[in-house]
RNA sequence: GGCCCCGUGUGGAAAUUGGAUAUCCGACGGCGCUUCGGACGCUGGGUUGAGGGUUCGAAUCCCUUCGGGGCCA
């Protein structure tokens, strides 16, 4: 915040510093930015402890300086801010800015983040939620911090896949159905029953090879089936991505692409990047260090592979210049994209070369254990949901005093947001073992302990009728200092985390700003504090932090509710 | 056989990316508080899988090794 400043009294000291060598001091006893001299240390060749008492001792802080004190541990010297001051500054700033507050601009370009990625024909299960929840929420990000983002899905509607599937209802004959829930299930079953049949007999497997080459070719025979349930499984993912929250500027379909795709690996294949090998077209990756992968197999159809080249080709030419295409995909699909960024780059590396980059999210599974699936050991997503809602109302929503409308539509964002927060607290890479009641749980590092707290702000500010701002006392709580200081750190939160792209960064830092707002007014009183001066200051105080707790969870891509 | 990811108190995670005394949640034991809507305060437990290296400084980087997961052949 003051950065400006401690470079001058740096300065003043005889030491010239930029901006990133100054730290942010780990505990408050240690003020809040520290200059190390270790640097120094070796540049002079003395003590740095010394060096650290030496600056110090140097430092004469003028009276209009936002710093108010200088204090040196070990080899740090640590500056102090003046927290009236920061306080004006910083609460102005949020209650101005609001949504706006921590908002960056410095970003430019275009952003294309592809993520969900379902197949139709296919469950949606939670490795699709956790996908979702990622790509959004870095979608996010991305925005706020100046970029300009697209949000791309490709979807699986061809492949042996779905000619298991069509092959199961062709098997058991279509019905009526009530409800799109029921034509996802009948999908779901006729799935399993054309899977297991292509494991255990031949004859079934041929066809389903053969119809596999129908469906390639849109053949009249399956075309009209074909539609009619890939329409199904399109509208059903539909409504999960209004349930979280999420829409595309662009679906890409794998039917799309794919001749697109062949044609791309064949002129590959005549510049001698991709070369034939036993009737197919592969690429031969081991001189790259990478591993040898189909392009075209020897029936002659395009390979995943080859769809993905006809993808990247319309990714990276329809939205004009883009500066950076991020795949969020599973980490099982790793090998497969470094060959595909390789063979792109070799392709065409002023279009590709270091643009492309696939960020891998750990696998997902249920602590609980196998839950009951018709399907075998696949969680669906919507499952996760709805068992979350239920905790939900069980737990706590169902003593509340509410309409039972009311109640439900609250219930739904609280799961949503307890489902999304369990998924971002983690590091992207890690495996994630979805623990409901830990999820659902008010206590902890939650989604419902992050709502709870705004809407325990919210009641707060309800409740107080008309006050007026004011933005810094002269006389500042130790409770109140904690909770500047960290508004006071967001904008820089928001910026590192869509530099790192880790949505973590938000789940922590929100997280430790509701643990203060509740330590606050653990210990403090607000509405009914009788100094007008002091509780129109705690009002601030409270508005700005509920508008900073709001703005974490919008990155986040979690609704807020105003009581719970 | 080759490559990638992960390993942190009993369980789950964090660590401002190489910085200060490794922090938090949960479980367990003990004590206190309960308010604008309790989601709070104090307290007990660690060779950061193991071993070495680089550095003033390593959970973080490098090498070796063990364990878990994944991909390719």
């Amino acid at each position: 915040m003051f950065e400006r400043e401690i470079l001058k009294l740096l300065k003043t000291a005889g030491v010239h510093a930029t901006e990133d060598v100054l730290e942010t001091s780990p505990k408050d006893e240690f003020g809040d930015l520290s200059f190390p001299c270790f640097n120094l240390a070796k540049e002079r060749k003395m003590n740095p402890a010394e060096i650290a008492k030496d600056i110090a001792s140097k430092i004469k802080i003028p009276g209009n300086y936002n710093i108010e004190k200088v204090e040196v541990v070990g080899a740090y010297v640590n500056f102090f801010y003046n927290y009236s001051k920061l306080s004006k500054l910083v609460l102005t700033d949020v209650l101005k800015k609001k949504a706006e507050f921590g908002k960056s601009g410095n970003r430019k370009g275009k952003i294309l983040v592809e993520f969900a990625h379902p197949n139709t024909h296919k469950l949606f299960h939670i490795g699709h939620l956790r996908n979702i929840t990622t790509g959004e929420s870095l979608s996010r990000i991305m925005e706020f911090n100046g970029f300009d983002v697209i949000r791309a899905n490709y979807q699986g509607d061809v492949g042996l896949h779905i000619a298991k599937c069509l092959w199961g209802i062709k098997k058991t004959g279509i019905k009526k159905f009530a409800s799109l829930g029921e034509k996802i299930t009948f999908l779901g079953k006729a799935y399993a029953t054309g899977s297991k049949a292509f494991e255990e007999d031949a004859t079934a497997k041929n066809e389903i090879v053969e119809l596999n080459k129908q469906i390639y070719k849109g053949d009249r025979t399956v075309l009209k089936l074909w539609k009619e349930t890939r329409k199904w499984s399109l509208d059903y993912f539909d409504g999960i991505y209004k349930r979280v929250n999420t829409r595309f500027d662009r679906l890409y379909f794998e039917s799309e692409v794919a001749a697109k795709g062949l044609a791309i690996a064949k002129k590959a294949l005549k510049k001698g990047i991709l070369t034939k090998s036993e009737g197919a077209i592969i690429f031969d990756g081991e001189k790259h260090g990478l591993d040898k992968r189909v392009f075209i197999n020897q029936i002659g159809f395009p390979t995943y592979e080859a769809k993905e080249l006809g993808l990247a080709e319309l990714e990276f030419s329809e939205f004009g210049n883009i500066r950076k295409a991020i795949h969020v995909v599973g980490p099982e699909q790793s090998s497969f994209f470094k060959v595909m960024f390789k063979v792109e780059e070799l392709l065409n590396p002023k279009k590709f070369k270091g643009k492309q980059q696939h960020l891998a999210y750990g696998w997902v599974r249920l602590k609980e254990g196998k839950m009951s699936s018709r399907l075998g050991n696949v969680v669906e997503g919507e499952h996760l949901l709805n068992e979350l809602k239920r905790i939900v109302l069980e737990n706590y929503l169902n003593k509340q005093d509410y309409p039972s409308g009311k109640k439900m539509r609250i219930a739904e964002k609280i799961a949503v947001g307890a489902a999304k927060y369990f998924f971002l607290r983690f590091d992207i890479p890690s495996e994630i073992s979805f623990d409901l009641s830990q999820a659902a749980s008010i206590e902890g590092n939650t989604g419902p302990y992050i709502q709870y707290a705004y809407t325990r702000c919210a009641s707060i500010v309800r409740k107080a009728g008309k006050w007026k701002p004011n933005h810094g006392n002269d006389e500042m709580e130790l409770e109140e200092k904690r909770i500047v200081k960290l508004l006071s750190g967001f904008p820089r939160i928001a910026s590192q985390a869509a530099d790192d792209m880790k949505p973590n960064y938000i789940c922590n830092y929100v997280y430790e700003l509701a643990t203060a707002l509740n330590n606050f007014y653990e210990k403090h009183r607000v509405i009914d504090v009788k100094n007008i001066n002091l509780r129109n200051f705690r009002l601030t105080l409270i508005k700005s932090a509920q508008t900073v707790l709001g703005n974490c969870l919008e990155l986040l891509g979690i609704e807020t509710v105003e009581r719970m």
